[in-house]
RNA sequence: GGUCUCGUAGCUCAGCUGGAUAGAGCAGCAGCCUUCUAAGCUGCGGGUCGCGCGUUCGAAUCGCGCCGAGAUCACCA
């Protein structure tokens, strides 16, 4: 310790600068900084983005992929051994819309005949059917039904059904379509994952998990803590938790949603035997997996209470909330495509389309474009509902990716200068008090902060913490950089100081947004 | 109606495990490129932290009540 004052019932103690500098001259050098050394015996699954496979992955997806992936990242980070996993509904009512609509009036149409993507080209008529549907409900009505019964009995409604009881008794027809377009859909998807950058180390299919549970389900009603119904549905009674009761089993021994993520939660635990279950869903969901962390402790599963549900806000537009029917959402492609198209056209802007050619342009403007959604859409925290603005969302400047990225590309180009001119890295560093002025003082303490900021982001599941704090480190390098010269300032021990800092910044900052699945460019 | 979440500058967000004068970015205004990348930097204006009561030496932060916004409470998933 340096010094101590006392202001107002405040101690204040000041530490000492050789204390920071020999925290800086052990840690700057260190590629990995920030990450956990070493990996530990517990393991986390976390599931996220589960999409339908009815139509193509809008807005909503994109920021449960982003989280999900981010959380991961940060979690491996903290040395935890994390599983990744996709449990795609593929099966279903909507399913058979797609079908239906798509035997009835798609002549055939394949992606390859058409030239859209997939999951597109099945959302197409996902939507016709929609439409088809509407027509029916309302000629029933002129007819002189009600509007629930016009719902109900809707022809078009009524084939659907029947073509879900086809596939269920496994109707070879059926299921060949069923698999077709589906296949259909995966490729679409799989190039939206590519483009977004995440991936799963596992993924699972409702077609084949939708029949877990049911011994669960039996189980409890072996041991009393479900009840059967006169009508032979089964239940669990949650009003002495303050809820309500819930449906396990339909009356004709069907199973529902909850039933089968029962059985895929002890399925999931029995095969990695995690210490933490981390469901990413929007919500709207908080209910149902109060519920189902609720009954699966009140089975006797002590392995409920790992079970994390990381509900994530929606995202909202300008005009209001996103709904396929008046055509509002935003379609992750598309999203994707002008993101990278404002990066380009940012770069032109700038005068800097000379600097990069071919493939190089085409990689950087892809960096950007996705850092810029990417970042956009991270810095929030999680929970809370957010405002996606178009008009502010491909602003460049201020908080956001590309100036986090700029930052970096900066600090290259400056290692970059050193290195022509034979000024590397100090490979054994010893520095002299006096080089630390008052700018390199809180951009250590900034550094220093790093390795503390992700494992709180860990412990938050909260890859807002990470950005955040990036950004305050871009801010102040800049500053820094702004007021100080590196590699023209005179003084050789201060020079050497002021690089090795930038070099360790430069790390921070690739080390920080990667944790955010964000790219950083050497130049830009 | 019950339960849960949210409410901070014109806008988008930090801060919330109680502490010093509530911070950024955008937008607005005024400046800084013959010198390491101006996607940068500096300055100015902008707030009864939804409202009220309480706990405390101290509340944006904790508790209660109200107001406002949203979600949810399906033999859908």
């Amino acid at each position: 310790m340096e010094s101590f004052n006392v202001i107002q019932g405040f101690l204040n103690m000041v530490i000492r600068s050789n204390e920071w500098l020999s925290f800086f001259s052990q840690e700057f050098n260190k590629q990995g900084y920030g990450y956990a050394g070493s990996t530990s015996d517990e393991t986390i699954v976390v599931e996220y983005s589960s999409p339908n496979t009815n139509k193509p992955l809008h807005l909503g997806h994109v920021r449960n992929n982003l989280l999900g992936y981010s959380v991961s990242q940060i979690l491996k980070a903290t040395g935890k051994n994390v599983v990744m996993v996709n449990l795609v509904n593929d099966r279903g009512i909507h399913i058979c819309k797609s079908m239906l609509a798509w035997l009835k009036w798609g002549n055939g149409e394949t992606p390859a005949s058409s030239g859209m993507k997939g999951d597109h080209l099945i959302g197409k008529y996902y939507v016709l059917f929609d439409k088809y549907y509407k027509e029916d409900i309302a000629q029933l009505i002129e007819a002189g039904s009600s509007k629930e019964e016009a719902e109900k009995n809707a022809p078009l409604l009524l084939e659907t059904q029947e073509m879900l009881r086809k596939w269920e008794q496994g109707d070879p027809e059926t299921i060949a379509l069923w698999k077709k377009m589906n296949g259909w859909v995966y490729e679409g998807f799989d190039e939206t994952y590519r483009s977004l950058g995440v991936a799963f180390d596992k993924i699972y299919h409702e077609s084949e998990t939708y029949l877990l549970g049911k011994d669960i389900v039996q189980m409890g009603l072996d041991s009393g803590v479900l009840f059967r119904k006169e009508d032979g549905s089964v239940w669990c009674d949650l009003t002495g938790d303050g809820l309500d009761e819930k449906l396990l089993l339909r009356s004709d021994g069907t199973s529902v949603y909850m039933t089968q993520d029962l059985g895929t939660a002890r399925t999931r635990y029995e095969e990695f035997k995690p210490g933490k279950m981390v469901y990413v869903v929007g919500n709207e969901q908080d209910y149902h997996f109060n519920v189902l962390r609720l009954i699966l402790k009140k089975m006797g599963y002590g392995w409920a209470e790992g079970i994390y549900h990381l509900s994530y806000g929606m995202v909202e537009l300008p005009n209001g909330k996103m709904k396929s029917r008046e055509g509002t959402v935003v379609d992750a492609d598309d999203l994707i495509e002008g993101m990278i198209q404002t990066a380009r056209e940012m770069t032109a802007q700038l005068g800097k389309l000379e600097d990069f050619e071919g493939e190089e342009a085409a990689r950087l403007y892809n960096t950007i474009g996705m850092g810029a959604l990417k970042y956009y859409i991270l810095k929030v925290d999680p929970k809370k509902t957010m405002l996606f603005n178009p008009e502010e969302s491909i602003d460049f400047n201020g908080n956001t990716g590309p100036f986090i990225q700029y930052t970096y590309a900066r600090i290259c180009s400056i290692l970059r200068k050193a290195n022509e001119r034979g000024i590397r890295v100090s490979s054994n560093p010893v520095y002299k008090e006096e080089i630390f002025g008052e700018k390199e003082k809180s951009l250590v303490l900034l550094l220093h902060d790093f390795p503390a900021i992700v494992e709180e982001a860990g412990k938050n599941f909260s890859p807002a913490l990470v950005a955040n704090y990036t950004f305050e480190l871009a801010k102040e390098y800049n500053q820094f950089y702004h007021d100080h010269n590196i590699v023209r300032e005179e003084d050789e021990s201060i020079r050497q100081f002021r690089l090795d800092l930038s070099f360790f910044t430069a790390t921070v900052i690739r080390n920080a947004m990667k944790l955010l699945g964000v790219e950083v460019p050497e130049k830009m």
